[in-house]
RNA sequence: GGAGAGAUGGCAGAGUGGUCGAAUGCACCGGUCUUGAAAACCGGCACGGGUUUGUAGCCCGUCUAGGGUUCAAAUCCCUAUCUCUCCGCCA
């Protein structure tokens, strides 16, 4: 969420900053709903004020021994006066919720501007692809003649984008997870968590999944009526960044480095034509998450450095890949700078997402009122959030399975993988 | 699943329906003392919002959340959520 005074005092500017992404605002809604809303704040505190004022020399009447009749004959209607204006105010103000979280985050001046993702800008580029002296396959038919990868038996028990692994094929999916968990808590300062896949609705509205894209996740359905629904999360993003959710950090705590190994799982509504073969797009897949809770000076030097700790994962692999800066068209609701990872992959010979590591500055700490005493004055201050895959798991055995294949089918495990796999070298 | 108890500021913890936004302690911030620190002492210290040129003043809201009773609710009533204790069941 924007800070609220920007839609009151800095309206127009907001407006052409937000055009940036693609978004357009309502100005002049906005402007004569914050008008009425105004002009019905005042009168409703008025009121209030009048009425606590009687209150209070009722009470000072009756404590005095004094007759309270003529004061009592002033309250009149007052009450009733005061519920119909606080009720339009509430209405109001729902209605202006509403917007102002819908809104999404302003990009950053350093973001280069541009409408998709044509206008992304790559700013490094890391290892060379192997050439191959035979024809490359995908990993479909790769995981396939291993046995490994059963989208058929997947169909069955579930239906479409999901997949069942088998042998070392699982292995090598669970072996990644396991390695890219041990490098970010032992090497890059993370402290792993084991966190619920199931949230609640506040958790949701915390990160910005709520209230617009609920129909990219999967819901339950309550047994009650009266019972809340939860949420299969997205990403673990969700659970990691609302840990701070309605909390109010030591400075000296800062910053707060976490990190898990979940599934996630997403609905892909409106994504039907796209990836529809193999691992790329899946409803369920493994991610290793990072999350920062950061001092706002440092969110930009944090954001680089947690880039870099996902970088580093691909380069323990060996696979080459390239980082681009989204820009400002391209972006999440709540990013205000992204950088997306990409890995090479022989068989579509192109280079795909495989991180997507962002700056949420305070959008996210604004909605979950996530917060540090500052030093400087002692008060409560938001704090800045960040988050990145470290990395996709689906999507790093997509690159292994591509990248390591030998002519005759097999795979060649990386070397940092060994030690996770019992010292195996080939799958095959 | 059954029975009971509870939820108050950063934390702990008081609070007869009427100057209660809330005692007290800890933590924190400033000061005195000290070569420095600690201790002791003095002072400050909840959060959000409105109005405003204003981090000044004034006003409004907030004691888990949402309803209700009342001129007036932290305090009374209802509902939800969560926590704790006991019983049952269970990986």
């Amino acid at each position: 969420m924007l800070d609220p005074k920007f839609l009151r005092n800095e309206l127009e500017d907001t407006a052409k900053r937000l055009a940036a992404r693609g978004y357009t605002l309502d100005v002049a809604h906005i402007s004569s709903l914050e008008e009425k809303r105004k002009k019905l704040q005042v009168e409703t505190e008025e009121l209030q004020a009048s009425r606590n004022a009687i209150s209070k020399s009722i009470g000072q009447a009756k404590a005095k021994g004094e007759d309270i009749a003529p004061i009592m004959a002033q309250v009149g209607d007052l009450g009733s006066k005061l519920d119909a204006k606080k009720a339009e105010l509430a209405e109001l103000l729902q209605q202006l919720n509403m917007i102002a979280m819908s809104i999404p985050n302003l990009p950053d001046d350093a973001v280069p501007a541009g409408a998709d993702e044509n206008d992304n800008v790559e700013v490094r580029r890391w290892g060379t692809p192997k050439s191959f002296d035979f024809e490359v396959k995908d990993h479909l038919d790769l995981g396939e003649a291993l046995d490994g990868l059963d989208f058929k038996n997947a169909v069955k028990i579930t239906g479409s984008r999901f997949i069942v692994m088998k042998g070392q094929i699982a292995r090598l999916n669970r072996a990644l997870g396991q390695f890219m968990l041990d490098m970010h808590t032992t090497q890059h300062g993370y402290t792993e968590a084991y966190v619920p896949l199931l949230v609640n609705e506040d958790s949701l509205l915390g990160t910005g999944q709520l209230p617009k894209f609920g129909e990219d996740l999967f819901h339950t359905k309550p047994a009650t009526e009266e019972a809340q629904s939860l949420s299969l999360i997205p990403t673990a993003e969700v659970p990691l960044t609302n840990l701070v959710r309605d909390t109010i950090i030591d400075e000296a705590d800062l910053p707060i480095k976490m990190t898990a190994l979940t599934a996630c799982f997403r609905s892909e509504a409106g994504s039907y034509g796209r990836d529809t073969r193999g691992l790329i797009r899946q409803h369920q897949f493994d991610k290793v998450e990072l999350v920062q809770i950061v001092h706002p000076e440092q969110s930009m030097e944090a954001l680089e450095s947690l880039t870099q700790h996902a970088e580093n994962i691909l380069q323990a692999l060996e696979l080459p890949y390239r980082t681009v800066v989204l820009c400002t068209g391209d972006m999440g609701f709540g990013a205000s700078k992204t950088f997306d990872i990409e890995v090479w992959l022989p068989a579509q010979n192109t280079y795909r997402e495989i991180s997507s590591c962002s700056n949420m500055k305070d959008f996210q700490a604004r909605r979950m009122q996530a917060r540090f005493r500052n030093k400087a004055d002692n008060k409560p201050a938001l704090v800045h959030t960040l988050n990145g895959s470290g990395l996709a798991v689906g999507r790093t055995l997509v690159a292994i399975l591509e990248n390591y294949q030998n002519a005759d089918g097999t795979i060649t495990v990386p070397t940092v993988l060994r030690p996770y796999m019992g010292g195996l070298e080939v799958i095959g």
